[in-house]
RNA sequence: CGGAAAAUGGCUUAACUUGGUAGAGCGCUUGGUUCGGGACCAAGAGGUUGCAGGUUCAAAUCCUGUUUUUCCGACCA
């Protein structure tokens, strides 16, 4: 493995706040706009973007859901509906008042997400038993009027999907919530190497208007947490609010059981932020745009790029994802690039291989290069290559996890680990949400997710009282 | 939203303190030689300095406002 680095890109160990921006940037992910908080998705960023839309949508679909298009617009009397949904979100959202040059009778709110447009339509199609569940999804943006922003972390527009369900009972609704959770665990383990930890969300982190959120929370190389995605059991809050009524079979009516839940651009972040590291990206091979970047040596010499284009046929044939790379720039420059945006896999393939019937092949997680034959293995071996890689990639991720959980049972114990350590520190909790903003005021650490752990008799790390729950605490993005 | 810093060709930047024709490196274009970890030669193109005002004979430079970005807090997926 080479020691040169990108000068282009910070040092994640000198700053590594702007090495993740660099990131961003230089592996030309997203661009920033002229408008504070929205950012410009570039090809190559999108693309990631498609291939975890395309793998959630195909699951989503598989599991009896649909999809639909909501408006965009809210009118502000409709958002209000339900009250600890609109005093959560009032403060973030952008307003549309004018039509043309004419003032709008009543203000138009940009949706920061749609449960209230899925109630309204919901309790109109739906009146009988017969017509439930409707399981619907949409995949789309939202606008929330963020203060700082943060490319794919925290934007004031960011892309994402919404499922929003409807059943005919508690039991149902429940499952639901559970099922939508464990798809986006195993989705980012399968596809993006995330290992994830999941648990309920405390009432003051809840999603507003929930009865219980549940998360997905990944951890950064930095130590800091990243929720990542989040599924609501919403009860009959919202269908009390919005009148959403069915007909059962003992010819009662009664209200529906509804969830939702979404997961973001911000999935992007995370995978940046878990797996890059000082040379650029690394990407999961799974969802990586392009899996194989092919790097032609003195492509002018007679056979070269033929080879390396019968090559790239051979592999996108058998369905991979493979690029030749044949630009006059230097093999060197060729292979930093390649490296800045985490291609997982390079072949190197010169006059020397020619004769001698091999390739080169170098793994981006780890640099190893090693020969391969240029035989009917090739595509074999390369899948074999690619799926050691995603589980080589899961697996630093998942000991970083681990190396990085802590259980402790004093508040000294506590800010020692989150500030020497960092990472998840597992506490007990007496359940007051007194205790928990005071553990935030005292070392800006929030609650990420509660345990299931059980407890067996110690003290709330905050107040001393009888412990309920153990959670996980971190600082997080 | 508070505190701090920044904005000059595509990128990194010089000139700003002390106002006087915006300079470089990389990248880009054309031609040629190269090619196993960011190659080289030659000839070109590209900026009026984030935006808006003000001061001045004269503004990248001084002043005011504003927008965007970065970092630190508060708020939040």
């Amino acid at each position: 493995m080479s020691t040169l680095k990108n000068e282009a890109i910070c040092s994640m160990d000198t700053d590594f706040a702007q090495w993740y921006t660099d990131v961003c940037r230089k592996a030309e992910l997203m661009d920033y706009s002229s408008v504070k908080g929205f950012i410009i998705y570039r090809p190559y960023g999108y693309a990631i973007w498609e291939n975890i839309r395309e793998c959630l949508d195909k699951k989503f679909k598989e599991t009896g859901h649909e999809n639909v298009y909501m408006p965009m617009l809210i009118p502000t009397s409709l958002l209000q509906k339900e009250a600890d949904h609109v005093e959560g979100f009032a403060p973030e959202c952008a307003v549309v008042t004018k039509g043309g040059l004419d003032d709008l009778e009543e203000p138009l709110v940009i949706r920061p997400t749609s449960e209230t447009l899925f109630c309204e339509h919901y309790a109109k199609v739906v009146n009988s038993y017969r017509d439930l569940p409707k399981k619907y999804n949409q995949w789309c943006s939202v606008v929330r009027w963020e203060k700082t922003t943060r490319p794919f972390l925290r934007g004031s527009e960011f892309l994402w999907q919404e499922g929003h369900t409807i059943h005919a009972s508690e039991e149902e609704a429940r499952e639901e919530t559970l099922r939508m959770l464990d798809i986006y665990k195993t989705t980012c383990k399968d596809l993006l190497a995330l290992p994830m930890v999941t648990g309920l969300k405390t009432e003051k982190e809840k999603f507003a208007g929930a009865e219980a959120t549940y998360t997905i929370e990944a951890l950064m190389h930095d130590g800091k947490a990243l929720q990542s995605g989040t599924s609501h059991y919403f009860g009959q809050g919202f269908a009390k609010a919005f009148d959403m009524k069915f007909l059962n079979k003992e010819n009662k009516q009664e209200y529906v059981y509804q969830t939702s839940w979404g997961v973001s651009t911000r999935l992007i972040g995370a995978v940046i932020m878990v797996h890059g590291d000082d040379n650029g990206l690394v990407l999961p091979p799974r969802v990586a745009p392009t899996q194989v970047v092919i790097v032609p040596i003195r492509q002018n010499v007679d056979g070269v790029l033929d080879k390396a284009y019968e090559i790239e046929k051979t592999l996108k044939e058998a369905g991979l994802r493979v690029k030749v790379d044949a630009s006059d720039k230097s093999p060197g420059w060729k292979f930093s690039e390649a490296e800045m945006r985490g291609i997982p896999l390079r072949i190197e393939i010169g006059p020397k291989d020619i004769e001698e019937g091999k390739c080169v092949i170098a793994k981006r997680n780890d640099g190893v290069k090693e020969k391969y034959n240029l035989d009917d293995n090739l595509v074999a071996n390369i899948n074999t290559l690619l799926d050691k890689m995603h589980n080589e990639m899961y697996d630093k991720a998942l000991k970083h996890l681990n190396e990085h959980m802590t259980r402790v049972n004093t508040m000294e114990e506590f800010v020692d680990v989150l500030e020497n350590k960092t990472g998840f520190v597992r506490a007990p909790w007496c359940g007051d949400t007194e205790c928990e903003l005071k553990i935030k005021e005292q070392t800006t650490a929030t609650s990420r997710c509660i345990t299931d752990q059980e407890v067996h008799g110690e003290k709330c790390i905050c107040c001393g009282k009888e412990a309920k729950k153990i959670v996980n605490f971190a600082k997080s993005y």
